[in-house]
DNA sequence: ATATTTACTACTAAGTTAGTAGTTAATGTA
DNA sequence: TACATTAACTACTAACTTAGTAGTAAATAT
């Protein structure tokens, strides 16, 4: 059940947006160094959140990469499915599986990436007390 | 998010107890069979279930495999930390990542083997109805 | 024009998965 | 006791996936 590191820095990446993207478009750059994950790795991982529709990209100087709507409406499973596919625990669609794969899919969504973020920025500034 | 062959096979060799292990000892022979399975693959799963406590084995003739405990007990959640350790969608144990386990946790013990075999046990006599 | 930045394509080493095969140890029965 | 039966253990492997690196092409603001 653990999820693949390209989950996990797809996650990580999408927060990085969610702080640092207000004032406009963030270079994949910035977000290599601040999640120190190499730029070239995540430069596979974001065509599939571009065309899952959760960030949008603009080349050249000025550009980077944006969130397409709120932080408040993307969740963990956004994230998941947009990087994998669509949630599912066996092949099958019915059955158990399928009810169990549903109460996860419940479970992820109830994840905002508002919230993440949010509680991310509060353990960095915790940890800058306790130093 | 899709779980291993190993997973879904183990579930499926539960399923197969919960529904055949009444009257003793069951052999991995007539599990393979019936599952479809490579009994020699099925092999390599019991050890798992077995030392996770989930299930018994004997060997030799009137052998086989019984589960230790009441079905009504036993959940998607063990099984599936039997045979791929605890639970834990990142490494990391709290924060968000550690919220969002628990909730996965909590709906795949809601999953008794004891429903999921029955709910398996009516979908066969429901096919057997319509040919 | 040019520097900048994403987009795309190709490649690869290491690890995992899903097995197969053969041997050994335990157990009930004749 | 001998024997058939069954799980337990160990070793091996082909195919696939993962987690990258590297280099080039295309778009964009200045």
């Amino acid at each position: 059940m653990k999820l693949s590191t390209k989950v996990r820095y797809s996650v990580r990446l999408m927060i990085d947006l969610a702080m640092h993207g207000a004032k406009g478009p963030v270079l994949l750059r910035d977000i290599a160094r601040r999640q120190n994950i190499s730029e070239k790795y995540l430069g596979h991982l974001v065509p599939l959140l571009k065309s899952a529709g959760l960030i949008n990209a603009t080349r050249g100087s000025k550009g980077g990469f944006v969130l397409v709507g709120f932080s408040s409406v993307i969740t963990l499973k956004d994230i998941i499915e947009a990087v994998e596919g669509e949630l599912s625990l066996a092949g099958e669609t019915g059955g158990f599986w399928g009810e169990a794969t549903n109460g996860i899919a419940q479970v992820l969504d109830s994840f905002t990436l508002k919230d993440i973020a949010e509680q991310e920025k509060a353990k960095e500034d915790g940890l800058s007390y306790s130093i």
